[in-house]
DNA sequence: AACAACTTCTCTACAATGTAGACTCTAAAC
DNA sequence: GTTTAGAGTCTACATTGTAGAGAAGTTGTT
């Protein structure tokens, strides 16, 4: 390429129509999801736009702004959930759209789990702390006290990001190669080390984590709902 | 400052003794610790160590491999965990002992949970699995079969690593601006949209972590133990 | 002792990144 | 028109990870 020519012709040459966080925002989005976190530099985001890099700063103060936006982004992809009488069943549903959400977005899921350790809870992107007060009121609803929603709250939550956690860190992308691969990995551990892991491969290799997952509530809710004040399951109103 | 300068008098002029990975990995602990991830460069490191930062790359092929070391090295603080006949006992013992090493390094912990997410299973840092295969054994030698055990240690893990995160959320690091922060952050909030969130405050403000994940264990284990092939408590033999 | 074959350490150099600051362009207000 | 504010662009710079060449140190062989 003669360095002479304009770097590269641009995204989409008609359309130099004006930018919007929601366009911006959009746009690292699906970079992130094909390509992944690396992938998202100012410089790249403004290629795939079609515009100077220095614009973005316009609609993100800077790169971890951009990144919570994103975050943020997704976590509205969460659907406001109907208001099902039974606790227990919305927030089953809850989770399983949270990990459906996880599944569509794996690059994001660092992002949603650690650009809150660095932002005190009251601070964050508003989109964030949406859920916790959806299901603390979910929870206050059903009849839970205040200070045992938040427990219950944390519980839950707690484990559904583990759940989503563990589920990613086993899921490769490619389902033909997933044995192979998984067998590949693991015969290089030392066989003395880890037996255990060694014969679980082909557990392993198949991971139903819709079920998995359905499972661990179901554990989590009716130990919670045993423990705390227990909301009669039925509110009657 | 003069640019003619030798740019910086080294950390410690007279110790130039041989580096070793462990040297490096833990000055490279200690800089995260203390300052946070971002402050783990190479040169920044190097020059802590009074070494060129080149040098380091015969530690560490690069820096990835530098946070995957580290996190190695702050899993092997886990200590290993004594007979116990009785494996809730052991696996509640672990949770704290884990918790408290997530509190002890605060920074690792984002490498904790993320670095996983890009690396096979098979192709972790031994050190990473080791905790794995040790609850693997464990309970298989109380009493479950194998791929039961897998589900065991997916929602005990899975909780757990949930529970250490939301705990970090949650943390300020000055415990006198505590509930200060807190209110402060909370404050933003509009109250039409977050009533509970903000009502809840005074709870947000005292975090019991200990009692509030052994809560959480408890429920879990309990329920485990009843859905899966419960192994009987006292195994005798 | 001298040499050779290493490992380890150091220096220089470069491409890529985030972002400050000044400039230009556009579009609405008067 | 002329003015003014904002959006978009360009240039420039400090900082990063790391390649590659070499210097210095260590060890083994003769």
């Amino acid at each position: 390429m003669s360095p002479e020519d304009k770097p590269v012709p641009r995204a989409a040459p008609g359309r130099k129509k004006r930018l919007s966080r929601e366009i911006v925002l959009s746009a690292a989005l699906a970079l992130v999801d094909a390509e992944g976190l690396d992938a998202l530099t100012m410089r790249r985001l403004g290629q795939e736009l079609g515009r100077d890099p220095m614009g973005l700063y316009r609609y993100a103060a800077n790169r971890a702004a951009l990144l919570d936006g994103v975050s943020e982004l997704v976590l509205n992809e969460l659907a406001i959930f109907p208001d099902d009488p039974d606790w227990q069943a919305q927030l089953r549903h809850i989770a399983h759209d949270l990990r459906l959400l996880a599944l569509r977005h794996p690059n994001v899921v660092p992002l949603l789990v650690t650009r809150p350790l660095s932002t005190p809870l009251g601070l964050r992107p508003l989109g964030t702390l949406r859920p916790l007060e959806q299901i603390l009121s979910l929870l206050i609803d059903a009849g839970f006290a205040p200070a045992d929603a938040l427990h219950v709250y944390r519980a839950y939550y707690g484990y559904l990001y583990g759940h989503i956690l563990n589920e990613l860190q086993e899921l490769i992308v490619d389902p033909d190669e997933n044995e192979a691969l998984l067998r590949l990995g693991l015969h290089r551990l030392p066989p003395k080390d880890f037996p255990r892991l060694r014969s679980l491969a082909p557990v392993l290799a198949n991971y139903d984590g819709a079920a998995e997952l359905d499972q661990g509530i179901s554990i989590l809710l009716s130990g919670l709902a045993a423990r705390l004040s227990p909301p009669d399951a039925q509110t009657r109103d």
